[in-house]
DNA sequence: ATCTCATTGGACATTAATTGTCCAAAAGTA
DNA sequence: TACTTTTGGACAATTAATGTCCAATGAGAT
């Protein structure tokens, strides 16, 4: 069992970048970004796009699926902290996704 | 303990529709909305927004929190649904909240 | 202090996603 | 049929997000 490391997708895009000694310059020519709209992906200012999480892991030679569930959790982590809401909210939409699937069989 | 009823915001909000033996037309001019979004809400085709779920609870006497609870896990259910991921995205996500709160208190 | 390169910040443009409107079609009822 | 309720779709309007540009800040070197 791996333990599940609790960074936001920026970070670890960070991480990844600083391991290959790369600076944003570089590494925002090489996957073809503005730079500044790359220092925010890292800092979560902004959410990468599908295609661009892809383009990362294959620079990086990172798991792409790893980076999407970093991105999908980031997604609702940051929804239940602006919303407020409480953690437990979770719990139901995890209920919720069976019933859904579950009435979409009928 | 109570059980969790598991349904979609747009069910519920059906419900106690039904239940008032309110038609959509009535209940869409009291809360002064068109009758077709409120139809789409109640079939989950639109989401509310605040503002109607304010509405909508002081129209039917309804708990307020219980009808966001139910709003904001529809978005999340209906997310991992449309992204095919995982359900234990969840569980990252909810370490990942712990996370960002604990930085944020630095 | 100055030069240089890396990073950050903000204003704004562009694009994408969502809500909301209108009207016609379908479904249900008498 | 006639009437009411609900649904569906096209598209208008609004809101939210991404992406761009450029200036400012920071960090290291000389």
């Amino acid at each position: 069992m791996k333990a599940i490391e609790i960074k936001t997708f920026g970070t670890h895009l960070r991480e990844l970048r600083e391991i290959s000694q790369m600076t944003l310059k570089e590494v925002s020519k090489s996957i073809g970004i503005d730079i500044s709209l790359l220092a925010k992906i890292e800092r979560s200012e902004r959410q990468p796009t599908k295609e661009f999480i892809k383009k990362v892991a294959v620079l990086f030679n990172a798991d792409e699926n790893e980076l999407l569930v970093e991105f999908l959790s980031d997604q609702i982590a940051y929804k239940i902290l602006d919303e407020k809401a409480d953690l437990n909210i979770l719990k139901v939409a995890e209920s919720k996704v069976s019933y859904l699937k579950s009435i979409s069989n009928e």
